[in-house]
DNA sequence: AAACGACAGATGTCTGACATCTGACAAAGC
DNA sequence: GCTTTGTCAGATGTCAGACATCTGTCGTTT
């Protein structure tokens, strides 16, 4: 059941306990033996975990000193700014500022798109659209979010920046089962498949303002959706 | 001189290594053992260094298999992208890259303030718009870039988005210093203190559409100085 | 009062050992 | 012949103890 590695579940411990306000950003946080003794796993286990926690900039290590927590805002991993942050009742707080971030991205992706999109990829784009349709006859949900995330990727892929790709890859993760879970519905379906094609015809048309338009309108179909999907469970 | 200690001797070579395409994504990575003889450190070291890759999704450690390189889309760590995209020629295309990033955010986050920046904080820019001047006409180059950075912090924490800020925050660490470059030359300080006054403007009027236009222009102004930069040096 | 030195506590590194997982190959059983 | 099983090499996971080195502090010395 627990296949995690030792090492991993030490840095996520530390990790909630951080999180849960024990050793606010600043402080220090227990010493090497310390540590190993409390979750009885020798140092080495210990000083693996915090290098874990400190590639991510969530720890500050000095030698001769201690181990202190970093302030949230130079974390850089989302996913660990993402479970600060839904602490509480912050969650559907947290979830809105995720689609917020995800509707800048893939807004300047798609005007970028516009500009540089080659016509397989268009065509790949147009098969997106298709399968939509066919898995959105078929009742077939796991097809219409494998389709609709293949055209999302397919335009942050013309897009050409290969760090709009990076930043993207984890909110990807983040937002998948969301996804999930809003798809069932079938008229948000066929709200998707309208704004998809519009995303396409734009792209197509090679207009950079309309396509970011299209996609902006998508984006903010979407919010609305999880605002009342939010609401209502 | 060398004041790193040798886990980030020992990371940085290899991810030198998977760089210069030594190991390309989907091959392994040297065992620990080849390693530490390579590097004459422990294993142990090796281990850590290991771990710090594996925490930016660089490296995928499979017990009893080996350790894999991941495919760069998949790396969370902004600078060590960086690094493997301005290899060879592409440096020049990769800065252009990070600023139709930092484009997106930045007016995103503009767009987003404009809704929602306090009185408080209006004042503040106020304040670093007459920095920049009372810079300018001083010629105080140092004190220029302050106020700069110091209005676009501003405006991100007038986002109240938390996942904004942190994937900003490596931005800022790597774009700061071109920021000093083009910074020195009397013109573009005009020309930024002019956008700056206009994005000010819209925020003060709260109009979300008005502000994000102001700072987009502000944002091509800048890559086309930065175009005209990198061309005449 | 300032400079020095000893000291405790923290992280950095090394050595060697054993545990456990994976993949491959060979031997045993049907 | 074909499957099953045992064994083995090689890889990562974990442990224990030791020593090195840096930092801040607190007396002691000058």
């Amino acid at each position: 059941m627990a296949r995690k590695s030792l090492v991993g579940v030490v840095a996520d411990e530390l990790l909630d306990r951080i999180i849960s306000g024990e050793f606010p950003p600043g402080s220090s946080v227990p010493g090497e033996l310390e540590l190993s003794a409390r979750h009885d796993v020798s140092r080495m286990t210990v000083r693996e975990a915090m290098k874990t926690l400190e590639a991510q900039r969530i720890l500050s290590v000095e030698r001769g000193r201690g181990t202190f927590v970093n302030p949230l805002n130079r974390w850089s991993s989302l996913e660990a700014v993402l479970r600060a942050a839904s602490e509480g009742q912050n969650g559907p707080a947290a979830a809105v500022q995720l689609i917020e971030l995800r509707r800048m991205l893939e807004t300047g992706a798609c005007e970028l798109a516009a500009q540089r999109i080659t016509d397989a990829e268009l065509e790949g784009l147009r098969d997106c659209v298709a399968d939509m349709r066919k898995a959105h006859q078929g009742n077939d949900v796991a097809s219409f979010v494998a389709a609709d995330l293949a055209f999302h990727d397919q335009i942050l892929q013309a897009s050409e920046n290969v760090f709009v790709a990076v930043l993207f890859e984890p909110l990807h993760r983040v937002l998948e089962q969301g996804r999930t879970e809003t798809s069932k519905v079938p008229d948000i379906q066929e709200h998707a498949i309208g704004h998809h094609q519009n995303i396409y015809e734009a792209l197509a048309a090679r207009d950079p303002q309309q396509a970011r338009n299209a996609m902006d309108a998508h984006m903010l179909q979407t919010l609305s959706d999880l605002r009342s999907y939010v609401l209502e469970t």
